[in-house]
DNA sequence: GTCTATATACCGATAGAC
DNA sequence: GTCTATCGGTATATAGAC
């Protein structure tokens, strides 16, 4: 049918979801090579013959991933006209990304947290370009005034952050929800994309230049749909 | 002079300061015992003599660190009489005891991207209990009309994940300014204490009733002290 | 209380048969 | 391409001498 597999049926398509889902719970370290090789129901020997040692199975897969989000941000936001609606997008698809890529998020707070010990140049560079794509709305807007003067690496994060968590903060939350009562609905349990218009909202309230009347500024209305 | 040591002298306290870095850098699996006996100058049979295995140590520096952030956060909002108050002195203290504890951020971020499956359940009872008093300040403050009606599960986890992100963030901004020019300053990189300040001026911009006018909020001036 | 030596287990990676 | 068997290294944890 074609001549490199892309399906399920693939093998080292498999290794490679089974390892992201394992080094997104336990971690590089934490992560076992046998266990990703029983998981994807190969041998260890067809894991190193198909994709490489453990190193390069973490490269191949935050690479892919991050290739994947700058694409998806490159075609989101090519009609952008409004800073805002570059801001929207870019956000929106970030988002996305981590919705097709469950891995990714708590990936990027395990790399947070060590500020980037295990991370290869390759895929810092990348990231890099992640992060220059959410700072060029920011700036944009900016430049023709219709955001504020911002700290743009400041609101980068802020936004990153807060996207981040809560993207990987499901599991954390229905733990705390079994000890407490509280069983309260939360835009925290919607969609990427409500979360990620959750987020643009607040952001985009705090970027308002004082001048701008406070009802031209729309909220973004929450769907039904996951 | 005491009976219990708690200064740098006393064997324990070096072994647990010197394990909350590890596990900060290098998470519950990556750290190493032999490592964390080696530098802080112990023997590593002493280390489990004074403190235990690998579990109890990273419990009780969790633990510690909580027990001290929930005392000082009691303490901080004992006096506080608005909720803008309230919600300013439990962000700054939360950001301080990041500031005194400079593991707490990396740690906290790992244990999102896990969902907590290294969280022992009386660790997640009381960070469970910081959480609320997060939602307490929020609730406090839609209940008197002070904030708009608002999500206080969505709005927690937003004020912590940029919170979190924003402190533990230094070492990865500083290798991406490595690899571009961008030599500029953010409040990214100033105090705990100027950070908490701008997250609060964010949120609470986004938390503001839609009747109040914008002239009667308060946004922070940065201090120059660190 | 302190240290050496070691038990026990596991992990990443590969050699080599098929 | 696939699998078994295994090497070499290292991890946590403790026993036991002092």
């Amino acid at each position: 049918m074609a001549r490199t597999q892309k399906s399920a049926d693939d093998p080292r398509r498999r290794i490679l979801d089974v390892a992201a889902a394992a080094f997104a719970a336990s971690g590089f370290e934490g992560a076992r090579v046998d266990q990703i090789a029983k998981r994807a129901a190969v041998n260890k020997a067809m894991l190193y013959y198909h994709v490489g040692d453990k190193d390069v199975l973490y490269e191949t897969i935050l690479l892919e991933t991050i290739e994947d989000a700058l694409a998806r941000i490159a075609a989101a936001t090519a009609s952008s006209k409004t800073a805002e609606d570059r801001l929207r997008s870019t956000v929106a698809t970030i988002a996305d990304t981590a919705r097709r890529h469950s891995h990714f998020a708590p990936l990027m707070l395990r790399e947070l947290a060590s500020g980037g010990a295990t991370l290869p140049d390759r895929v810092m560079q990348r990231m890099r370009d992640v992060f220059q794509a959410v700072r060029d709305a920011l700036e944009q807007g900016t430049r023709s005034g219709e955001f504020r003067a911002v700290d743009p690496v400041a609101t980068h994060m802020f936004i990153a952050g807060s996207l981040l968590v809560l993207l990987a903060g499901g599991p954390i939350r229905r733990r705390i929800r079994q000890l407490t009562d509280v069983p309260k609905v939360s835009v925290a349990d919607r969609s990427p994309a409500d979360i990620a218009s959750f987020v643009c909202d607040v952001v985009l309230e705090g970027l308002r230049p004082p001048a701008a009347p406070r009802a031209l500024r729309r909220r973004t209305p929450l769907k039904k749909k996951n």
